[in-house]
DNA sequence: ATAAATTCTATAATATTAGTAGGGTATTGA
DNA sequence: TCAATACCCTACTAATATTATAGAATTTAT
């Protein structure tokens, strides 16, 4: 399941990327269009600065804007920045591997390969779905 | 990802699908033979108890053994029975739905859609992923 | 200068996870 | 029958992660 970071900011991409191009928008606007705590947002939004994703001009008539397209945004690289790995074990991922503690005896645990199967599949999926598909329902 | 009681109920399922026709498991064996605490254990053998995967004899010379073919228990069953919904958000879950406090304002949230295509190519591929498929890796 | 906005760090409240403890209940076999 | 063995059940604890909130510092437009 995504966590509340995670969904929230999804819910402020989409939020910026309906917006007209070269509109910036204040934290405030985004956290009352978007129904997200204010507060929390702010650092929603840092972390989204810090990745690339969007960039932001300080003091008045500051705020935030998008500087990566919503058609190049995709779910799996906002699950992987606020929620992390998309394998179901660590073991499994590609992007947070670390073998788990039974791979070290067994060399490889049994359940490893399942579950990259699953990642190959889910990870293909959330690939797909990007900001802009989403804005267009 | 998976909690550790979803991983090592699927372990614990392992070892008992490896064993021969008619053998029954005890707690113990299982613990040592897939390095699990023992107590934790007995809690997620009740919960497989209780789902009706496997099932047990009481007093000396009882144990554990599987009910249901290692062909039929697929992973989404022990996903959901331990760490719950599939879906990214509740909203977008078959089993565990409840709308999302922004879909009630807004009827549907924008990333339903999106999200409930992420779930149904996870879903087929962890119903792909069964106790035997794993046992043959 | 002042107001408005982002930036940064610390902290609090809550929930979840992972595991432990300890006794109760059923079954076997001497 | 009785003791040993193994499952059954509930409560509790410790650690960690999540979800925020608070408050001050910094930057910029007018």
């Amino acid at each position: 399941m995504l966590s509340q970071k995670a969904k929230y900011a999804l819910k402020a991409l989409l939020y910026l990327a309906e917006q007209e191009e070269n509109h910036i928008s204040r934290t405030i606007e985004i956290a009352e269009g978007a129904h997200i705590p204010k507060k929390f947002l702010e650092q929603i939004l840092l972390d989204l600065k810090r990745a690339r994703f969007v960039s932001s001009k300080q003091g008045k008539m500051g705020g935030y804007y998008l500087i990566k397209s919503k058609h190049d945004i995709t779910l799996a690289e906002i699950h992987r920045l606020f929620d992390g790995a998309i394998a179901l074990l660590p073991c499994a991922s590609l992007n947070f591997y670390e073998p788990c503690s039974d791979c070290k005896t067994e060399n490889e645990c049994n359940l490893r390969h399942g579950l990259m199967m699953i990642r190959d599949e889910t990870l293909k999926a959330m690939q797909n779905i990007t900001i802009a598909s989403l804005v267009d329902k």
